[in-house]
DNA sequence: AACCAAAGTCAACCACCGTTGACAATTGAC
DNA sequence: GTCAATTGTCAACGGTGGTTGACTTTGGTT
């Protein structure tokens, strides 16, 4: 081929960033951002630490691109409050380790740290926070919405801490129950 | 006096060293572990880095006495549901920083560091979870004491991330109100 | 006044981490 | 096969943070 500029070797290119955005998702998911090491993500991804930052510049920007790339997904706050109650009760609670729980955890995980805090607000305002209000019919109540999130976000911090909330299987259900009609009463109260 | 062992000169130390210890509960409830540094807190307390580790031994030493210094303060968990609640819901969305809610805020900001969770970890259960499930009169019902536990950390988190809720003062009395009647419908359905 | 332990300071050590530039390996184009 | 650009590795730099040991200062005892 003559298409120089266009097709030159953007293949294995490709991959091996995917491999490095996957490995920093999983490892943002798990531990905050001061306790995941380049060193570490390089290694997760078979690479070494310096080609991470040749991918992406900095360790702010590659957190902030693993942040965004699973924002999309989720799409939670839409259908009917009993709908989306029921949506949230079973992403919280149920061990599937969904790439919509990821986020949420990479949030949660970086929340605190200073080098990372400005992402994880702009995250938990642009994605959580203006959606829910969105979706609930304009922002007439903000502190339903405050409600609503204070329980989502409490909810999946003692899952980070503790993954199963200290509960047996049949108390996860139940938990998982409670919570969905916890939510529809926050939403039904006017 | 010819008392030596005892009485010698334990008066500057023992100020000097609540200095560092008020300093330290005071960083580390405004920021992570990993982010507040030995050289913040002697330069808040007014003392070289190193006489930090002279008087606590230890980085992780000092946050687990300041973390565990208030902790008997915040005895919360008494009184009827509605006391309980209307407690609970002041300390959370007032404005005053209490000593209380400084021990809060320190186990939220540090939960997510390596280095220090397992100390947030075992001051989450033995000062709250526990507490909350002795007072609801046994362990009947670990799910609504996981469910109180959430909305009170969410409430906490999200504080700890934009300290006004980004709520104006009026939306914050209702926010008040609003958080005291969720905890009562939540202590209330059996 | 002389002594001496406690209180406090200073400088340095060591380990770790993000980052960068020089160098080696790979791979498609000619 | 040759060439050049891209992909990847390696080692080192600069900075930071906890920690430690030697040193100076302080203040009570005799």
């Amino acid at each position: 081929m003559k298409n120089a500029a266009l097709s030159t070797r953007p293949r294995k290119s490709e991959r091996t960033r995917c491999a490095i955005l996957a490995a920093a998702r999983q490892l943002f998911a798990a531990d905050s951002y001061d306790d995941v090491g380049l060193r570490d993500i390089g290694e997760a991804a078979g690479v070494d630490a310096a080609l991470v930052n040749r991918y992406f510049g900095t360790k702010e920007a590659l957190f902030a691109e693993a942040l965004e790339s699973g924002a999309q997904d989720l799409n939670i706050f839409k259908g009917t409050p009993e709908e989306f109650s029921d949506r949230v009760a079973a992403i919280l609670v149920e061990r599937k380790e969904g790439a919509r729980l990821e986020s949420f955890l990479m949030m949660l995980q970086s929340a605190t740290s200073q080098k990372s805090s400005h992402l994880t607000e702009k995250f938990l305002d642009c994605r959580l926070r203006q959606p829910l209000k969105a979706w609930r019919c304009g922002d007439h109540d903000s502190v339903q919405a405050q409600l609503v999130l204070s329980i989502i976000l409490g909810t999946a911090f003692s899952r980070t801490i503790s993954p199963d909330f200290n509960l047996s299987e049949s108390e996860k259900r139940k938990l998982q129950n409670s919570l969905k009609q916890l939510l529809v009463y926050c939403l039904d109260t006017e």
